[in-house]
DNA sequence: CTGAATCCCTTAAGATACTG
DNA sequence: CAGTATCTTAAGGGATTCAG
């Protein structure tokens, strides 16, 4: 492992910076939590749109693009007429939910003391 | 607890996605590591922004005031002329810190696969 | 020394409409 | 059904300048 794939948050190309891009965009943590509860485990867009309220056709199509690049989400197409999508969180993406779930957990216990200070001023 | 502080992603007020609004800015987490790692704790910010390699005065301000609004971090002026600003974590920043620390060391286990994905295409 | 204020640029993301 | 194309707006972030 070179020096730059460390841990060092200094490099620009430290990899925690670069997760935290992804993860911090608005639909993904949604998306992959909902496909790590899903069961069966493939979710078809259609079905995933409405396990997600409020998402676009096209942010969960951007979402789930960037998820398939990564290798953390797999994309299965059914040649039929209308076509049928499938969606499924690869073994690296269920590994992702662990680190993802302690952050959830955090967020869940912890939130409303931080909006206590925001509200203290 | 209402169920709107709950865990379900599908609130548009989800602590999780609110957490990932926070320290999926591009200067948090690596403030809160620095910050987790500084030894004494106090760290002054002229300090701060040459561990913070790339951070300019106005971004590490701005993300020090967030931190500080929320909780996170304590702020301790010196009333001396010029004068000097201490910051270090609170208690709930050093918690904050365990599941960031998860989500560093998945970053350093897997963004190399990530990488092999998305060159793969 | 610390950090607030301003200007500007880039990007995320929502709305809308259209296609195989 | 599962997207893509285009447009517009909002927010993040950098550079520079000013102030206590």
């Amino acid at each position: 492992m070179t020096p730059s794939l460390r841990g060092d948050l200094f490099d620009p190309a430290c990899p925690t910076r670069r997760l935290l891009d992804r993860i911090g965009t608005k639909w993904t943590s949604m998306a992959v939590k909902v496909l790590a509860e899903a069961d069966p485990r493939e979710v078809r867009f259609a079905e995933l749109q409405r396990r997600m309220p409020g998402v676009s056709k096209k942010m969960l199509s951007v979402t789930l693009r960037s998820l398939t690049n990564d290798g953390l989400v797999s994309r299965r197409v059914e040649p039929t007429v209308p076509p049928k999508v499938h969606y499924r969180l690869t073994d690296l993406g269920r590994s992702l939910e662990v680190p993802l779930a302690a952050l959830r957990n955090w967020a869940e216990e912890h939130m409303a003391e931080i909006d206590r200070a925001n509200a203290a001023d």
